[in-house]
DNA sequence: TCTCGGTTTACAATCGATTGCCAAATCGAT
DNA sequence: ATCGATTTGGCAATCGATTGTAAACCGAGA
């Protein structure tokens, strides 16, 4: 490897002279900078970033810990973090914890001595000690999607409960009354957990019970959904539309549904969350909510910025809505007796 | 920050010794060991990974430049990859080129020099200085997914061209006379064009034609597919089958065609590649080729190793077969005048 | 010739670890 | 008590940069 000394040697001049020219933080002589630049092309030299970072204890660099970026709101996620971050001089080091804990923390252990200025991560559970330890560590550190239970530390978040209420609202509102869900691990990460309360919260007030047989957990991915919705099928009441917590878990619901000889939205309606590009592609494609992606991105950069620059306001939590995006797979329950009409303006089905 | 002589001050000990508790490298007496242990826990020491890569000289992280994580191939790429380098006591560091030459060349920089053992990159062209700069650096480089026309690189990549012309076989097979394709930018990757290549040859061997005006070059998205499914419908000859080179492309072909009042496979058939998760959740469902996924990372990642385990055998290139996978998105032509059946059974149309 | 002020360059310490080499301590055997 | 072998532990150099401090240099004015 060809070091600063190398070149300082061939250009007849010392090790600082060549720093100062290469990062330009002291002004040299035209004559001398010359020389400093031709034996660096000469040489081909690069600074090592590592040196350089253990001297400046910095290393623009930030970490980016994800469950999965196969999932396309997190991929989507990644990108639009990544992109900011170049902007203002930083690279992105994105990392999957594979919904595992021991991951998680062995990356956050590798992660934060040294290697990455700051931090953003979507963390697998609310409590967890994964934020505690990168607070311990004076790692500047924002969390993002996913709530933590920690309030040390800053948040950026949509409202997954109002986004959950809306959902119950825009069922009833079509007339629905045998509802289910499709949603993830109880009490695990503030996103689907806080949808399914505002969902079952806005249900109940219109006098609809959801009921235990009615929800199943799963996994956030496309095959768990189709399992959950075979087993709502089989084990579950007679349902007229299903909110499934995310566009994978939704898609996978589609296909359990057209297998099982079910036509979307005629027979039953699907409602999904995330408004990744799984919902444009499925027929039907899919009703769902649009994740303020832009917005959550930055928030998040920009707070770690400001964090990185040595900014210690008092953690904020930023909140975001994610609206209701109305493509096909929601309709009308099939033997609907209410009014179809929008506002109220009745129009009889076949019973009437 | 707590640094490894705050430890030794602390046990008592000097900072050699605390190193070799840390590391296991040499045989140090229990209690001893107790003291450093002990005040490593009061203090919660943790070594910094940059001193430690400068005076090693190796960082145990390993580069992974891609073109886009939200494609769904490079984002099972990327955890397949992370996955097994896990395994092997690697970090991954992603990085997006975003389809872009200049940023793809600044990641090269700011990866080659100290901060990565090795690189996997997909190259966005295959004449490329990217590759170059890497073996400048004596960076442990190998290039997955797409070919480069360097010869001192080891390469993974499938049999794009054996590939391109299965695809035009299972056409011609069904019935196809009239064919289309949806690729990519000429001459950049050695896959798309590649595969057209071969589809192309096939289907002269056939007797069958490719007009110019049925290749339509797009972006690999499925936006760009569907524009060029909406640019063959209206400037394009009649098609009876589309071959597109993804499987992002083939969705968008497929809403461009339903939104045109096409049934798919009924009228026209469409040929996609990847088999990702989009293959399944369209409707119909994707015949498309899989890639294989884990063959391609296992061999990556293992010449990697190997490469930083400073084995320098001549460079070769993997070659692994990409096979078809049938669903529902193929189908003899509308007005197959040819036998329908398996193995030659004839079973006349309407018209015979 | 000497001094002064401003510009240009170099010396040497430092970041936080690892590691080759040597010294001290310990032990058992004679 | 002495010696040699074996453990155990520390000193100091090193990785490749950055940077505070000070020295060298140069032309101008006294």
């Amino acid at each position: 490897m060809v070091t600063i000394y190398d070149v300082a040697k061939k250009a007849g001049v010392s090790a600082t002279t060549v720093s100062h020219v290469v990062n330009g933080t002291r002004t040299v002589a035209p004559t001398t900078e010359k020389k400093v630049r031709d034996a660096i092309r000469t040489l081909k030299y690069r600074p090592n970033v590592l040196a350089r970072s253990l001297r400046q204890s910095r290393s623009n660099v930030i970490g980016l810990l994800l469950p999965d970026c196969r999932n396309p709101f997190y991929a989507e996620l990644a990108r639009s973090i990544e992109e900011r971050a170049y902007k203002s001089g930083y690279s992105v080091m994105i990392c999957n914890s594979s919904y595992n804990q021991d991951r998680e923390r062995e990356y956050v252990e590798t992660l934060a001595n040294g290697r990455v200025d700051g931090l953003i991560v979507a963390p697998l559970r609310s409590k967890s000690e994964t934020i505690d330890a990168c607070r311990d560590r004076g790692l500047p550190t924002v969390v993002v999607d996913r709530i933590s239970d920690s309030v040390l530390v800053d948040q950026v978040v949509i409202n997954n409960e109002y986004a959950g209420a809306q959902a119950a609202k825009y069922l009833l509102k079509l007339g629905h009354r045998q509802i289910g869900c499709i949603t993830y691990l109880e009490n695990w990460t503030a996103t689907a957990d806080r949808r399914l309360e505002g969902f079952r919260r806005t249900l109940n007030e219109a006098g609809v019970d959801l009921p235990d047989d009615a929800v199943v957990y799963s996994d956030f991915q496309f095959l768990g959904g189709q399992a959950a919705m075979e087993e709502l099928l089989t084990k579950g009441p007679i349902l007229t539309a299903v909110f499934a917590c995310n566009d994978l878990m939704a898609a996978g619901a589609l296909i359990a549904l057209r297998r099982a000889g079910f036509r979307v939205p005629d027979d039953i309606s699907v409602l999904g969350f995330d408004n990744s590009i799984e919902a444009v592609i499925t027929s039907p494609a899919l009703t769902t909510f649009s994740q303020p992606i832009a917005d959550l991105c930055g928030a998040s950069v920009n707070q770690l910025l400001q964090l990185m620059n040595g900014e210690t306001n008092r953690p904020r939590r930023h909140v975001f809505n994610a609206p209701l995006v109305e493509r096909e797979s929601c309709a009308p329950p099939p033997s609907n007796t209410k009014p179809r009409g929008k506002a109220g303006v009745a129009v009889m089905d076949s019973k009437g």
